[in-house]
DNA sequence: ATTGACACTATCCTTACGGTTAGTACTGGA
DNA sequence: TCCAGTACTAACCGTAAGGATAGTGTCAAT
C-alpha cells in the first residue's frame, strides 16, 4: 500500500478515496474502462496527452489498488488487456457524479466546459 | 485559476473535479463545513494534524475556486468565519459517496478503515 | 535491410505541493 | 509583566509525482 493511503487511513475514508483516484488520469482511465477492456495502446491513444511511462504506472497502481485488472497474453507481439474490477466497477456512479459536478463548476465559472466523458 | 485546473479543463470534467477537490485535506475541511461554518482555530482543531499554513492555503485555493465563502469580521481578536457556498454545498451527496466508497475498499483489502466523517 | 507495432523499462529532470519554523498585531487574563 | 489566543504571513525545505527521452526484444510488413 502506498504511503499516502496509510497516512489517509488514518485521517478518514475520503482521504482514502483520494489517495486511490486522485492521481492524475486515474480516473480518465478508469471512465474509459467503464466502456470496456481495452489494451494498452487503445487506452493511451483514447487517454490522450499521456506518456507511455505514466500510463504504465498508474495502471500498476490502479492494480495493486485492485480496482484493475490485468491480464497478459503470452504471444508476440505482447498483448495486455486491462479491466475493471467489480472494484472499479463500483466508481461507475461516482466517475458520473465527478463529470457533472466538474460541468457544473466550469458553468458557473463561466468556462468553456471540458469535453465530458459520458458524451462521447 | 490554478495551472492544474487549466490543464484539466483540456482533458476532461473529471480531471477538473479532482484539480478542485483533490488538494490534501480539501475533502476534510469540506466536510467539516458540511455539518456547519466555523472559525478558523475550529476548523484547525477539527480537521487534526493539519498546520496553519496548509490550513490557511487550502481554504484560500477553496475561496478562489468558488467553493468557500470567506467572511472577515473587523474587530480584535480577528475573528473569520468559513461556509461553504452552494456550490460547496452542492458537494454533499459526492462526499458522502467517497466516504462510503472508501469504507469499502478497506473493508475488501482487510484493513482496518479509517474513522467515518459521518459517523462522527 | 529498415521500419513500425507492441508493451513496456530505465534514467533523468523539474515543478508543485505539503510541511516546518518563525514572526506579526492586538487584547484579555493570570 | 508575561503569556496565551486570534488569524494569519513570510521564508524556506524536501519529496514525490508527473513528464521527457531513449532503449528493449520480437515479429510482420515494406
Amino acid at each position: 500500500m502506498r504511503d499516502s493511503t496509510v497516512q489517509a487511513l488514518e485521517v478518514c475514508s475520503i482521504e482514502v478515496t483520494v489517495s486511490l483516484i486522485g492521481g492524475c488520469w486515474k480516473l480518465t482511465i478508469i471512465q474509459k474502462l467503464l466502456e470496456g477492456t481495452l489494451r494498452f495502446g487503445e487506452l493511451r491513444r483514447e487517454v490522450g496527452y499521456v506518456t507511455d511511462r505514466v500510463l504504465t504506472r498508474q495502471l500498476r497502481e490502479l492494480e495493486a489498488d485492485g480496482l484493475v485488472h490485468r491480464e497478459v497474453f503470452p504471444q508476440v507481439p505482447p498483448k495486455v488487456e486491462y479491466s475493471l474490477t467489480p472494484l472499479g466497477e463500483s466508481l461507475r456512479d461516482m466517475v458520473a457524479m465527478m463529470d457533472a459536478w466538474g460541468q457544473r463548476w466550469a458553468a458557473e465559472q463561466g468556462v468553456e466546459p471540458a469535453p465530458s466523458v459520458l458524451a462521447s
